[in-house]
DNA sequence: CTGAAAGCGCTTACAG
DNA sequence: CTGAAAGCGCTTACAG
């Protein structure tokens, strides 16, 4: 990189101390009105810009948010992201992105590189590996050095940290709901993401909500597994043996691979099987059939978890964990028409 | 964020200089065996970690590798992503991200802020509006700041830069190739981003494909528009005014839009139509039809260009432009079923 | 083998 | 209103 015109240089080049320049741009009142005209003209002419680095060190902070996602295979993480870029610019923080695979390694690696003072704050979305194994030891070790973290989206995790993300539960909750309220019962869940605490909750909504009022309903109904051939096969079992009417599926993957799989046994979606999934806005329109689908407003999910993450940088910390739960809505498309 | 053990601290602690503690951590042979012994046992007591910014202030680097994506809307650019992130770790560089949602307006804030001296190089995807604006000025900028720039995946634009990317023509020339070689001749092409360079590369390689041996097709096999519904109509139109056999569609959004129109018409992928689209390996397999896409190895792309990247930082640069072309490949799936 | 000193590019309390 | 000085946390040429 060229090196830059810095303070010293527009100082020399003034007459001037290099106080005297640094206060003139930093609008300070206590530099003479036209000492600070000439100055931001040089600046200008030259096209200054202050070396960030330096202002950080002398600051003691970074200007950066560290981004943890555990995987971008579908979307929605993606999604979240634009949320999380648009409020970080609008406060002036750059974002540092780490991808973790899903991996607890990884994410470790990452957590000791962001304690090295990479960045003032943390948003992450814990892995997979992560959850299953209960390993939280690294996440709390930000705690210790003082770096605020917001969970956003995994935030069925037993963490006492600040976290942004939707009510499970709760929607599944709603779509079985909506599903039994259009006369329908034998109602299936789908999903290929079982290791994660939020698809614990999910699958209690649907428990929860299939089992009101009082009605026991078949195991085979509930079909989880990380395997898609595994997946393809308990499903098609499942529609051997019932006359199945609908399912609820937990991921990007069970959703197609469901509405994939009750088409190849010539089943119509949505006359035979209704099915309400989670895709997205971008995808979920275009298939065919399309699929309905609950939206979490991953924007607003980015942006919310940003906010907080910004106000617990800045302020003080008053330090009680928030929890900030949004809600979520059920896009009807072709799979659910009556 | 809680203020770090430093060198300064290590050093009163052990009663040596600073200087000492700096090249015993840093294996200088200058120092005794013993001393480098004693302080670096300290310093992992202390779980010491250098300050980064004070490091890159002093080292006039920063450790930081710009990425500037247009879009997350489909997966192919989180790919890429992971592709550069692999590569950027290995290497020791941070990833800074930015989105620019296609705008130019976004794109030149974001080299405002780049050149402000926040990374090393970058790697950037130019969006749709500077390509169709052809306004690339703010792109030069880098080059007089001498901020290393390598061009990814749209390569095809009038800018003497470093890129790394796919042959867009040849691609789309070998599909339609294959579609011919199996007796099809209706072929039509969809595409909703007719703005970028490579779309027009595609275009290309599909009219040299169908004009050989010197036949003409009808213009209106040629469905271009961003406009999902006008695609639509376009392509109900095409349907109904001919009996087409296949469709090459050029991004996420007219593969989707193609497959469903076609079998809104009720007609079979792909007994009646076989299409070769734009989509990747996480959903491709899971549609239904499951639709033959073309792998553009999206990791590949991002490691590459990585890799060139870091080589531009770290050498000094024999400044004549390199220009990357990788190979891709037709993963045939149920709609390119015989 | 060790350390004092300069300096990376800034900001800011303090003096004048 | 302006400037000299100290300092953020490091690295490294130089002296001893």
């Amino acid at each position: 990189m060229r090196s830059k015109i810095t303070l010293k240089d527009l100082a020399k080049l003034l007459n001037v101390s290099v106080s005297t320049v640094s206060k003139s741009l930093n609008g300070s009142p206590e530099i003479s009105e036209n000492t600070v005209k000439r100055v931001k003209e040089l600046a200008e002419l030259h096209n200054y810009s202050p070396n960030l680095t330096a202002v950080n060190l002398k600051r003691k902070s970074t200007g950066n948010i560290a981004v943890i996602v555990p995987n971008i295979s579908n979307t929605f993480f993606a999604k979240v992201l634009g949320g999380i870029e648009n409020e970080a610019r609008k406060n002036g923080y750059q974002l540092i992105t780490y991808i973790t695979n899903e991996s607890l390694t990884v994410e470790k690696q990452i957590m000791e590189l962001i304690s090295n003072g990479l960045a003032d704050g943390v948003l992450m979305s814990v892995s997979a590996e992560t959850q299953k194994s209960k390993n939280y030891e690294h996440i709390y070790r930000f705690t210790e050095y003082e770096i605020p973290v917001v969970l956003f989206d995994r935030i069925n995790v037993d963490l006492s940290l600040d976290k942004v993300g939707v009510d499970d539960m709760q929607s599944i909750y709603n779509a079985v709901q909506y599903l039994k309220s259009k006369g329908l019962s034998k109602i299936g869940l789908v999903c290929s993401i079982g290791d994660l605490g939020l698809a614990q909750a999910r699958i209690d909504g649907y428990k929860a909500a299939m089992s009101e009022p009082s009605i026991a309903f078949p195991e085979e109904f509930l079909i989880v597994s990380n395997d898609p051939e595994n997946l393809k096969k308990q499903l098609s079992l499942v529609l051997e043996n019932n006359v199945m009417e609908a399912f609820v599926t937990l991921d990007y993957l069970s959703t197609l691979l469901t509405s994939r799989v009750v088409q190849e046994k010539a089943l119509n979606i949505p006359k035979d099987i209704k099915i309400i999934g989670y895709v997205n806005e971008d995808f979920a329109p275009f298939l065919w059939p399309s699929i309905s689908y609950i939206d979490q407003h991953p924007l607003n999910i980015g942006e919310t978890a940003t906010k907080l993450l910004v106000k617990r940088i800045k302020e003080p910390q008053p330090k009680e964990t928030v929890e900030k739960v949004l809600k979520t809505e059920i896009i009807h498309l072709d799979s659910t028409l009556l």
